[in-house]
Parts: structure tokens; sequence; C-alpha cells
DNA sequence: TGTACATCAGTGAACGCGCGTTCACTGATGTAC
DNA sequence: TGTACATCAGTGAACGCGCGTTCACTGATGTAC
């Protein structure tokens, strides 16, 4: 209809807003172009005049969502902290909530799109891996400032108690949304319970810091 | 063309198996019946003298898969096992083996279908969650039976044990398994990672049976 | 045991539908003079 | 600054295709007598 420039850069933003919010909730394949343009508020044709093909816009919307997501968990570094908590806890305490639970438009992209990972194209299964990795890193990060890094040669580096933990939270996370549906009180038990394990566990090891144990 | 009813029995069987290969590759939506009945041998039209719709085959592969695989589980249990280790120790090593992640057409059905679980219809859903709950069953027993239960009160009951070991476990599965095409190095070091960290964690656990410390 | 017939697991063409993609067309934006 | 024209983000119909499902039909199996 004749739009102006940073119009079109706009409504291709929309395109990509609405296509993370459709294949969170539903899978990307489940999502078709149709529906996608109509709920970015335009009609099927224009997809083209932005995106060379679907493939191209899941690439695209990966890289986002991991860029986004990964911003908000920075926040939990270098947001002021209450002096009787540390960032990981807090970080910890929203992963594995409720609320993060059932707001799968927004929170963890590797956990919103671990469903389709496996059959994503090359593109955006580099941009998933690339994600995942910076998670750790993160999380790597907020181990090490909270003071609950196990003691050396205990559990391994800062990077595999960070992959360790995450494994941890995202299964729980994932199994947690898996059964949301058929058994509501399951899926809190899931989430309570590893909240509670890792909570402990960080307790545990803030507390033992610099008094090694050795293995008999 | 006129089969004897233990042949058509049998027929269903071969479509049921070719439905749980395909659907754990390549996910429940993007398989097709005629594709599915062409694997099992089939035309497509016969599909729908076995079963009422997709959706139905869907609940029932479900529930044969999460059979088998647990079927397969209690094996661990039951089995003979060598004298320097532990159930527990043998189904670790398998579960966060290379073989295992490679292998998605057995192995963890919880795994193989949590891609697809958020989005499966009431029957086939409820058959998941009944399925993961009989896996942390399966593993509560394999940690009574192993003698790494934590100390009472330090990690929380058997079941919560369990619960926490799954998630950790099964986090390490599908986040390996879903950069193992587009990085299979970091897909390596996740599952080893944590298979040492929870081998690890079993041992010292194991050492400190019995001699509880409190916490400060 | 032999014949007549109902059953039902198979075939494969066809159904309506929505998919990803292409296309001719529209008309305001942005540029050239 | 005003006019002439190229650009290109929009529209919406159409494409071929594969989906889940239905259908009329086939013919060996299994049953009734």
């Amino acid at each position: 209809m004749g739009v102006s420039r940073e119009q079109a850069a706009e409504n291709r933003r929309a395109i990509v807003a609405a296509a993370t919010l459709l294949f969170r909730e539903r899978g990307v394949e489940a999502v078709g172009l149709s529906e996608l343009m109509k709920h970015a508020g335009f009609t099927q044709g224009g997809f083209y005049n932005h995106f060379k093909s679907k493939a191209d816009l899941v690439a695209e919307v990966l890289a986002s969502a991991i860029a986004e997501g990964n911003t908000e968990f920075t926040k939990f570094v270098r947001g002021p902290v209450d002096e009787s908590t540390t960032a990981l806890r807090c970080y910890v305490d929203w992963y594995l909530s409720q609320a993060h639970r059932d707001n799968i438009d927004h929170g963890c992209p590797v956990a919103g799109f671990v469903g389709d990972a496996p059959r994503l194209g090359a593109a955006a299964q580099s941009h998933f891996a690339g994600g995942l990795d910076d998670q750790i890193t993160i999380l790597a990060g907020l181990i090490a400032e909270s003071g609950s890094l196990a003691a050396q040669g205990e559990r391994g580096t800062l990077r595999e108690q960070a992959i360790n933990l995450h494994c941890e939270m995202l299964g729980a996370l994932i199994l947690s949304r898996s059964v949301a549906q058929a058994a509501p009180t399951f899926s809190n038990e899931i989430l309570e319970n590893v909240r509670r394990d890792v909570l402990a566990s960080l307790d545990e090891r803030a507390s033992q810091r610099s008094k090694p144990r050795k293995k008999p």
C-alpha cells in the first residue's frame, strides 16, 4: 500500500514478534504463514517482502529470542540484589517458578524451543546451540559471584558446575510443562522439589566452601 | 485382501511399531498417515480399519512406548549386577551414554516424546504423565537398593531425590540431543559432565550414609 | 465334511482443507531533475 | 519547491502439494447350516 522505510522495518519486527509468540506456544511446524501474518496484522502475501522463506524466519526468530532471553538473564547479574540473598538464588527462584512455567511466551528461550530444536534447520540450530552455551556462561558467572562454587576438584570446574545446574533446572522446567495440563499437581511437585534441592545444594556448598574433604 | 484375525492383529502391531519409530525420529506432527502406512507395509486406506483417528494412534503409541520403556528400565533393577557396582550406577551410565542419545528409536520414552508432550491430546498426555511417574518410582527403587540415598532430611524423601535426579539426567539427555547436529562436541560435553557429576554425587552420598551432618 | 454367505482387513482413488510459495497488481514513499 | 517516475511494502487470488479422512470395492477368512 506504500509505506515508509521505518514503517516497513517496524512491520518486519511485528512479524518476528508474532512468530516468536506463536512458535513458542504451539511449535514451529504447527504455525502456518497465513495465520502468522494475520496475527501480525497483515495478509499472507507480504511475508516474502521480508523473508526468503519460512526457514529464514525461523532462524531469525531463534536468534532474536535467544538474544532477548539472555539479555533478560544478564539482569540477574547486574541488577541490585537484596543483601540477604544472591543473584544466583534469585535466578533459580525465578527459573523454577510457576510463573515461568506458565508464561511460555517469554522466559528461557532454550526451554521454549528445545522441543523444536532437533528438527530445526542448520542455521536455526546453530543459534540455538550458541544460546545454550551463552546461558551456561551466564550461569557460571552467577555461581562464581554467589560464592556457591563447590570446592575445586569436588564438582568440577565452574563451567562444569554450570552445565550440571542448568540441566537439572531445564529438565525440571520442561517436565513440569510437559504434564501441566494432564497432571497439574505433579507438575508443581516437580518444580518445587527441584527448586528446594537446588537451593539446598547452594546453601551446602556455600557453607562448605574452603574446607574441602577428601574422598575415602 | 482377506486376512486372518491373528494376521490382522499382527499388522496392527506393525503399524504401532512403525509409528513409534517415526514419531520418535521426527515428531508426531511431521509424520503423515500415508507415509506411516507405507513404512508398515500397507496402503493408506487401511489405517482406519485399526484406528479411529490419528489422535487415537498417538495415544496408543504413547502408552505402548511407555510400557515398553519402563519394562526395559526394570531390567536394571532385576538383572544380575556385578558385585563392584550397583544397578543405579549402570542405569545412570546407560542413560547418559552417547548410545542412548543417538538411538532415539528406543530408550527413554519420556525423553523421546517430551518435545511433543505439550501439544498431545488429553489421552496421550495422560499416558505420558503416568509414564513419567512410573519412571520416578523405578528410579526411587534403584536409589533405595543402591544405598545412595542421602541422609534423611538432607535431600528430601526417596521420591524427591528420584525426581531431582531424573530432571538432571533427562535435561542433560535432551539438551545433548538438541545440539547433537549443530555442535557435536558440546553435545558430548553436556552428557559426560552430567554423568560425572551424578556418579560423583552417588559416591559421596554412599560414603556419607548414616553420618548426617547438621546445617549451621 | 461341504456348500453358501457374512465379515472385515485390505486396496487405492477421491474428498476438502491448509500448507508454503508465487504472482500480477496497487499506490504511497522516496528520488531525480 | 514542483513535477515525473522508480521503488517496493503492501494486497489477495492462485499454484501444486500433502495432509487426515472417507469411500466403493475386493476377496480370503470364518461361520451357519
